[in-house]
DNA sequence: CGACCGATTGACT
DNA sequence: GTCAATCGGTCGG
């Protein structure tokens, strides 16, 4: 399938996050590929964002959030997890969007060793319904910070396409300020959005 | 420098 | 439902 362009993410992250639903993740790491269709993600908008980690400007730990859109962004938090963020936007806006959850396609047997589950189980939604658990899953960390989604090494391409009506919106989750904004978008129904 | 808290998760009452 | 894990960023003194 397709590699999304550069064109997909240099726009508003409201409009990438919403354009990234259905889209398919794929992550290589040596002879072993990850995939999986994005079915939830959460918009944060730089500067005027109370909510994002480039709020308060560039830092080092934020700067690749001021890239060009097409990066991956990936911090540490809670003193244990990592999160998935696709930069979006002009460089210097410090825009992104997180990546939420996933609904596994490739590497599932992998995703459930990176995840400590029985390989003998059925996939169950909790491998990855969350920005730590599908970081976890498909074996990215701080090391993938700053990563070129136009490389072979993690990259996006086409979905199916999706109906507007299959897709809802929300507040964001886990925040305290900008918590009246709903930039949460999710593909209505579907088993792996995170929360319930 | 110390205190607080976070774009979370999982274990436990 | 509550709460600990665990550490880097941020802010106040």
């Amino acid at each position: 399938m397709k590699k999304l362009p550069r064109s997909f993410y240099t726009r508003s992250p409201l409009l990438v996050a919403q354009d990234l639903l259905g889209k398919i993740l794929v992550r290589k790491i040596g002879k072993h590929v990850f995939s999986g269709k994005i079915v939830e993600v959460e918009a944060y908008r730089g500067e005027l964002d109370p909510a994002s980690h480039a709020y308060r400007g560039k830092t080092k730990r934020n700067e690749v959030m001021f890239r060009e859109g097409g990066f991956l962004y990936v911090y540490f938090t809670y003193g244990m997890h990592f999160c998935a963020n696709v930069v979006t936007g002009k460089a210097n806006k410090g825009e992104a969007v997180l990546i939420r959850a996933l609904e596994p396609i490739e590497g599932i047997e992998d995703m459930k060793r990176n995840r400590n589950m029985p390989p003998d189980k059925e996939p169950m939604y909790s491998l990855t319904n969350g920005p730590a658990k599908l970081c976890q899953a498909l074996d990215i960390d701080g090391g993938n910070n700053g990563t070129d989604l136009l490389g072979e090494e993690i990259f996006l391409t086409e979905g199916k396409s999706l109906l507007k009506s299959a897709t809802g919106t929300s507040t964001r989750v886990g925040i305290s300020r900008g918590k009246e904004k709903k930039w949460r978008f999710f593909i209505k129904g579907n088993a792996w959005v995170s929360k319930k």
